[in-house]
RNA sequence: GGUCCCUUCGUCUAGCGGUCUAGGACGUCGCCCUUUCACGGCGAAAACACGGGUUCGAUUCCCGUAGGGAUCACCA
């Protein structure tokens, strides 16, 4: 026993071929292991399934540790890498073997190919046909594989808690592959021992192992251990239906986090209302979650990937963040773009800002690129929009509101806004008149958040320069 | 193709025989708020795949059909 566990406690583990990064799917899978273990008080395990030596990767394993940890999916006791159980795994088959539960095979690869294609050929269902399964004459060195002796007749039920009882045939079952040639163990072996040694009481994958869980169910009888109870959730699709691909947005979940600037607690909380529900609750807490998830409540169809809901959420989860965590969050974004490291004041200006800021962003790109105009340094750039407002306002209106702004003593948003208003009054115009013109020199864009809240924290100083800076470049655009 | 699974608005879902003139959310459209853009508020269009049963009564139970998915390796 690896995993240390108290008889009757919940087990569940996330099992993951390092094999490329995390994907959504993959986290989907982790949060649903780490609820159910936690709802029950039982303890959530790390797997990596590095068998696969060609495949497997350095760079992969960082990325799922990393996934995990961004989502907060926090694992218990060491993580377990399947590789170096191997010696282990091979013990099992060879035990399987002297009990007459599995049996040596010699037929080659080629041998099987061969019997595949006349399957195919007489459209027959393509499956071992257990030729050495009782055969003792055994070539002397030639290499074998050790097959496991499955039950022939009769039937098998699971009953899956997301998928309910379902039942297969043993005949629909060949002796499957334990231990190949080389003396290496199958998926299949170090799955089912891993799970034993490990003390996994709840099986929480994708449904694409569902019919794995038929043979491997096999193997652990044939041992004569425990059974885990089995949960196959749907795999993820994208919005068109078909399995998720790169096209649908199957990223890795740190491309989540840096290329879409998502929220790991926004990213978690679609991922469980993806497939799964409480009522009419869309925003959920990890404390709400933890306590309310069950996997009865998990959908048995495949759900598609919606990037538009996601990105709703985690505009919801953005404005409900804190301005510290959120300035310290788009730091490196920002100075990257303004070609400076951020300075004690800028990040000030930030957060001070960051309330209004945050109201007008889906993600932390937006946040970023929306708060730019306050670190920038004068003269600030103007977009269309912002140099259209000015050339059709012309340069009256402009010089006219830098006065009255002028001659505000207290530099506040309620004294600001009522000289503006003063002034739209005195010129028998609309505020919006007096305001676009202004907002426009202040933050070089037509759209910004509130026109007054921003010239408080800009200050004085670099508001009436900002306007001098647009005068001159009106000037300059008009008589050229 | 064999086996297994699934099927409520475009999407995620609520519904677990009568509460359904089928609810919520995203998206879409309209209105309000308003100095812009957002946020927020209000409202609209939008679904029980189809056909048989069972039942006094089916979105809910059963069986077909269609559609979708998973899987059939000495890969995991």
């Amino acid at each position: 026993m690896i995993g240390a566990s108290e008889p009757g406690k919940v087990v569940t583990r996330f099992a993951p071929s390092p094999t490329g990064f995390l994907h959504i799917g993959g986290a989907r899978t982790a949060l649903f292991n780490y609820l159910f273990a936690r709802h029950h008080g039982g303890e959530f395990h790390l797997r990596i399934e590095d068998t696969d030596r060609a495949r497997s990767t350095e760079p992969a394993i960082a990325a799922i540790l990393d996934g995990l940890t961004w989502l907060d999916f926090e694992w218990d006791g060491a993580i377990v890498y399947q590789f170096a159980r191997a010696a282990r795994h091979a013990e099992v088959a060879h035990q399987l073997l002297a009990a007459g539960h599995a049996y040596r095979c010699y037929a080659s690869p080629e041998d099987l190919e061969e019997m595949r294609a006349a399957q195919r050929a007489a459209k027959q269902p393509m499956r071992y046909d257990g030729r050495w399964r009782d055969r003792t004459d055994w070539p002397n060195d030639a290499p074998f594989v050790i097959r496991l002796r499955a039950p022939q007749t009769g039937s098998v039920t699971i009953n899956d808690l997301v998928q309910g009882p379902v039942t297969v045939a043993n005949a629909e079952l060949d002796d499957m592959v334990l231990l190949r040639s080389d003396g290496s163990p199958t998926y299949m072996l170090a799955v089912v021992v891993d799970d034993q040694d490990m003390g996994v009481t709840h099986v929480i994958r994708g449904d694409d192992h569902l019919n794995n869980a038929f043979r491997q169910l096999a193997l652990i009888r044939a041992m004569g251990w425990a059974e885990p109870h089995y949960a196959h959730i749907p795999l993820i699709h994208g919005s068109d239906g078909a399995k998720l691909s790169k096209r649908h947005g199957a990223l890795g979940v740190d491309a989540y986090r840096d290329d879409l600037g998502l929220l790991p607690e926004a990213v978690e909380n679609y991922l469980l209302r993806l497939g799964w529900g409480h009522g009419d609750d869309e925003f959920i807490s990890r404390a709400q979650a933890v306590e309310w998830f069950d996997l009865a409540g998990v959908g048995r169809g495949p759900a598609r990937f919606d990037l538009k809901k996601l990105e709703s959420v985690n505009g919801h989860y953005l404005r409900a963040a804190d301005d510290a965590r959120l300035t310290a969050l788009i730091d490196t974004k920002v100075g990257g773009v303004i070609g400076r490291d951020l300075t004690a004041d800028d990040r000030n200006l930030l957060q001070r800002s960051m309330s209004e800021l945050k109201k007008r962003a889906a993600n932390l790109n937006d946040l970023a690129s929306s708060s730019l105009f306050l670190l920038r340094s004068r003269p600030i750039p103007m977009d269309d929009g912002a140099a259209k407002l000015l050339a059709s306002a012309g340069l009256g209106n402009l010089a006219r509101a830098r006065a009255a702004l002028a001659g505000v003593a207290d530099w506040s948003v309620p004294a600001l806004e009522t000289a503006a208003r003063a002034l739209a009054e005195a010129e028998a115009v609309k505020l919006g008149q007096i305001a676009q013109p202004l907002r426009a020199a202040v933050t070089g864009s037509s759209q910004s958040p509130g026109l007054f809240d921003v010239m408080a924290v800009l200050g004085r100083d670099e508001v009436l320069g900002r306007i001098d800076d647009a005068l001159i470049a009106t000037q300059e655009g008009a008589s050229a």
